[in-house]
DNA sequence: TTGTATGCAAAGCGTTTGCAGTGAT
DNA sequence: ATCACTGCAAACGCTTTGCATACAA
C-alpha cells in the first residue's frame, strides 16, 4: 500500500460504498466503473494488501466463495437472501452459545449465518414489485 | 447406484463408520484400505450418487472445503476445533433466532458454527497427553 | 456378453503468481 | 528515472468430466 493508483482507489470506493461483503467479481464490476481495463487479479491483490492493513475483513459464508466488508464494525452475523443471494450484516447476536457444546468442548467463537428472504425479494413476492412499484 | 462395487462399498462403509463429517480427500483415504487403488474421481462420484440417493448430506462450514456425513440426522449444528481442524456435530440448537433479523426480513433457516478446542485437544493442552495418557 | 463403474488425465472454476510493461512519485 | 503497480497468462488446489478399460450382472 503504497502507491495511490487510480485501481487502488476505485476499488477501496467500493468496498465503502457497498454496505454489505461482496465477492471479488463483484467488486471488479463496480471498480470497473471508476477504473476501465481493470482487472481480476488487480482486485485479488487488493484484497489482499486491504486485509493486511486491518481495513477489510473476509465473510465467509457455508459453502461460498469469500465475500469482503469494511473491517471494525462491531461483532455480528450474516444474513443471504435466498432468491437475489446477496448478503447483509445482521448487528444482532443471540449469544451464549456455548452452553449447547458437549462436556470437554470448549467455545471460543461462533458463525452464524440466516437465510430467508431479504426485504426486497419479500415485498417482491407478496406483491409484484418492490417497494417503488 | 446399480452395481454393488468393491469401491462404493469401502466408501459406505467409510461414511457410515465415521460418526463425524469427512472431507472427499479423508473418504479416499480411509477407503483405500478397503478398496486399493481406489481414484479420488471415484469418491466424487459416489459422493454424489450417495447425496442423489438422499444417504448423504454436505456439511458447508465457513471458509471450508464440503464434508459429508450421513443424513437424516436431526436438525444439528457443527464445531470445528482450531487445533485438529476436525468437526464434529453438536445435537443441540439455540432455537428461536428470527428475532434477531431486520425488520422485513424473514428468516427460514441457519446454520451456526462452533470454533474451539475440542475434548481431545483441550485435554492435550490441559496436561501433556490425551486422555489415554 | 453387456454396459455401468473405475482410474487416469485433461478440463473447469476461483484464486495466486511470474513477468514484462505502465505510470505514480 | 525508479520501481511499485498493473494486466495478462500460466499455475494452483479442489472438483468435474471424457475416455478407454475393468468387472458386476
Amino acid at each position: 500500500m503504497e502507491r495511490n493508483t487510480r485501481q487502488r482507489s476505485a476499488i477501496e470506493a467500493v468496498l465503502y460504498a457497498a454496505g454489505r461483503p461482496l465477492s471479488p467479481q463483484e467488486i471488479l464490476e463496480a471498480a470497473q466503473q471508476g477504473a476501465p481495463g481493470l482487472g481480476i487479479a488487480t482486485v485479488y491483490r487488493q484484497i489482499k494488501a486491504l486485509q493486511d492493513a486491518q481495513l477489510i475483513q473476509p465473510v465467509l459464508l457455508p459453502g461460498e466463495n469469500p465475500r469482503y466488508e469494511l473491517s471494525g464494525l462491531h461483532h455480528h452475523h450474516h444474513f443471504q437472501c435466498r432468491q437475489c443471494q446477496r448478503v447483509f450484516d445482521i448487528h444482532a447476536c443471540p449469544g451464549d452459545l456455548d452452553r449447547i457444546a458437549p462436556p470437554g468442548f470448549s467455545v471460543e467463537r461462533h458463525e452464524l449465518t440466516l437465510y430467508g428472504l431479504c426485504d426486497e425479494c419479500g415485498a417482491r413476492r407478496g406483491r409484484h414489485k418492490p417497494a417503488a412499484g
